[in-house]
DNA sequence: AATGAATGAGGGTTCATTCAT
DNA sequence: GATGAATGAACCCTCATTCAT
């Protein structure tokens, strides 16, 4: 990589940065193209130079965040031994919980944000997140014992459910604080795919 | 209601009437004060006699228009001799969806704006909504055999659950069409109650 | 006419006379909104008020000023005794060159946008303009003794040559001064409506 | 002509070429230098190596494509054996018209930027059209048997009448279509022509 | 000679809000 | 109460030009 390469990443990663900093402060709409590059110092038209416009670097930023919370999950599940399918997502779930509760303004970023079209074309399956996120989700259902009638749909209603729940109780307890709708949530969350194992 | 409060509700009316027609067709972001106004014929002026802003106007129009689709829904289950918790909210929660795939941009428009804040606020405790909302939920759940451990939090896992899954299914049929869902839905509901009744 | 619409109908005049200014002395292209109203002294938002956009006020402008020139021509033809048509067509183009010359701004900015398409619509055609240019021009070939084998296509060509012809000479003496032009010019129109005299 | 010139003429060409393609296809304001230089694949400031700005590549480009034009007319009218001045100025007017006629990108952006000025400049007297005009323009005159009053005016007048005339004819057959100009356009130069022998 | 990333002034346009009528 | 003309800050985006490489 030049000098020039490396420069160029620097001043995406600035812009980037800001425009997370400013987002999670502010508010997307109420941060302008020119806030994003005064705080980033650089001038109005390098912006364009590296983003369509502000949705861009919003999709790109969402894209980034998400799949840096996933992979941290997924590596510390690695770290465990666990063996069931049920327990590991129930482990993804209560891991990126901790994360999204020590940074408020992630998961209000992520939350308001992320739905499932993003997710599935973001994350799923594009090559922009940096996590071989397909791989990883599909694996976890190929090698466990027990099969589901609908997979994707599975996966589907457990982010919605996980994404919106958590969304209020982290940010507002309301109408409980997260912990306590933690073993709520996860009941649920057994019994749902329970509901789904095929028979 | 003498002939100036008519004239009143009248304008009132137009303006919540129009803001709700341009919201749905072209988005709240997209739709000015202005268009608002022109579309409702009355003068811009007006509009702030009536409403602080185009925030105050779209949070009055999501307490009417949701207390309007569960009033539908609650006058539909009374037709029924339904008796079991269980199987009215699933009546509930199927009338709805039924109501809202029929109105794609009123769903549109309901899910993007009501967050359990707002369910409870505007519509539980408060008097806005054209329908004593509280006292159907409360009854719902006292006279029914079967006793829960935390009420609160399973009606919002509940609403969580169905607003975000629905969304994307009726709108998009992504990852599967509505009535593909449903059985899932239900199911999933059925299991959330059940992991929540009490010993 | 009330308080208001006098008030409105000075704006619109500041805006084309300031629009007028700015356009003879620094050329279309070359002035901005912001110009024309920071010297007409209005708010930028006015000038939508009144005009959708820099070329709205362009033709408006052409239509007032060169309707102005026509009628001044006219008046004075009217005060005198000519009888033929070719010499009350050549006592009009005397008269506007002479006009013209006088105020070379002002034939700048017609000659650059008064096109045939131009005249027809905003001029002949049009009630923007204020005179009735149309009757002028039906009348005084209907009265002629003399009948033409295509009128329109005979005054298209003499507008044409005029137009072009002065601009140049006017304005740069190139290849001629006006005044040396005139004699030719004039020998030149007569030729003209001789050729396509109807046998 | 070495490597390094040859290379540097076809940049020069590559820049020439698209500019005249992008100017007749979208307009010379609506085409920026960033239009020009990356669909001709050299980089920005190589640009500003060959041309000072936009309106130096399109004045270089005027006198090449109509010294095209008329070394073309000047072409068939060698092969022919026509001898009065008359008919040779008609023989080239009509060729021109053709011409334009089968190009109306080419006659667009002519006849919108050739003034008098830049033709005499241009054309007449410069060394960057790639045919000695004025050789062409002063013996056709000089053989001529008849003489007249000033022959640059004479030009000029023949010149201006035709290029605004057909430019309105040719793209928008208004007021008639070019062909049914041309019998009156003939004649009114033949009458023209007539008007300015010298006695 | 050639590059192309970076600049930043300046363009057009929108619109929530005010206030004299 | 009702009006709607006027405001002007703020927005997004373009683009000619420069200059270190």
């Amino acid at each position: 990589m030049g000098k020039v390469d490396n420069n160029k990443k620097q001043k995406e990663d600035a812009l980037l940065n800001t425009a997370f900093d400013l987002f999670t402060r502010q508010g997307i709409q109420k941060t302008s193209i020119s806030d994003i590059v005064s705080q980033a110092g650089v001038a109005k038209g390098t912006f364009y130079l590296y983003f369509k416009d502000k949705y861009d670097i919003r999709n790109k930023l969402i894209a980034k965040k998400a799949s840096q919370v996933f992979r941290l999950a997924d590596d510390a599940l690695q770290q465990t031994g666990i063996d069931s399918l049920d327990e590991k997502i129930i482990f993804l779930i209560d891991n990126i919980i901790d994360q999204l509760s020590e940074n408020k303004s992630l998961l209000n970023f992520i939350s308001k944000n992320l739905s499932w079209g993003v997710f599935k074309n973001e994350l799923l399956y594009s090559s922009a997140a940096d996590i071989d996120f397909y791989n990883i989700y599909s694996s976890i259902f190929e090698r466990s014992e027990k099969k589901y009638k609908n997979p994707e749909v599975l996966v589907f209603m457990i982010i919605e459910l996980v994404n919106s729940t958590c969304f209020s109780c982290i940010l507002y307890s309301d109408p409980v604080p997260v912990n306590e709708l933690k073993p709520y949530l996860f009941d649920a969350v057994r019994q749902l795919m329970k509901s789904m194992e095929s028979t």
